[in-house]
RNA sequence: AGUCAUG
């Protein structure tokens, strides 16, 4: 019967993967072939509980079983790869992947522009952007968001900066969260000064500072030693209704 | 039915 049922629904609460890993193996003896659903969701449940090898190893499985490989069980495994740190073997997950015949699709660029992030490679990061174009596959603020962050933290903060500024003109879509992945590469950099005038900016375009933008600025401040704008950020956090961290 | 972004 379903096992594949049984296994889905492991497979949504980490702490059940290892039950869910079972109920796989008895499907297996029973001769039943899990198939692509059943797949990802065991690679990224081992993904959350930093099982890399074993999902690695699913995806071998599967090509030795021959079940059909798609576009989210690489998915799964490029972020179960970039979410510990493996960005190089997640890329190289991506190349099989086109090797393979396997489109990839937007979420598979993110994803990869997150492992990128992880270990500081913003070259690599900018690439996979412009590859994206090439491939006709359209950025969304998702993907603003990510390769700002790459940039920013591969040390690229001013590269980052440049290329917001190009997205602001071109009316892209935007949400706080990408101005914080700005501020987060500035802040890393310890750029107070530019750092402050894009807080500015953001608030006048009618972004709201949250919880996060403040944690960024303040820990800057902090970095910088500049009590005056901790003062007026924090300020500016009550005037927001934002508690203090 | 399964895979994404900021401290």
């Amino acid at each position: 019967w379903s096992y594949h049922y049984l296994v889905h629904g492991y497979c949504k609460s980490s702490k059940r993967i290892s039950r869910a890993m079972r109920y796989m193996k008895e499907m297996k003896k029973r001769g039943l072939t899990p198939d692509a659903v059943t797949y990802s969701c065991l690679i990224s449940g081992c993904g959350r509980r930093g099982k890399t090898d074993e999902a690695l190893e699913l995806l071998e499985e599967m090509k030795r079983k021959n079940v059909a490989l798609d576009v989210v069980v690489f998915n799964a495994l490029i972020h179960a790869l970039g979410r510990w740190k493996r960005g190089k073997r997640a890329f190289l997950v991506f190349q099989e992947m086109r090797y393979r015949g396997i489109q990839p699709d937007e979420w598979t660029f993110n994803l990869l522009l997150n492992a990128l992030a992880k270990v500081g490679e913003a070259q690599a990061g900018l690439k996979m952007f412009n590859m994206m174009k090439r491939l006709g596959i359209a950025p969304s603020v998702v993907t603003y968001t990510a390769v700002i962050d790459c940039l920013g933290a591969g040390g690229q903060a001013l590269a980052a900066y440049k290329l917001h500024n190009k997205l602001l003109a071109r009316r892209e879509a935007y949400s706080t969260r990408t101005w914080n992945s700005l501020l987060k590469g500035l802040a890393k950099e310890d750029r107070m000064g530019m750092a402050y005038l894009v807080y500015q900016r953001m608030r006048r375009r009618g972004y709201e500072p949250d919880r996060v933008t403040y944690s960024i600025l303040l820990d800057l401040c902090t970095a910088v030693r500049d009590l005056k704008k901790v003062v007026q950020l924090q300020s500016d956090m009550r005037a927001a209704e934002l508690e203090p961290d």
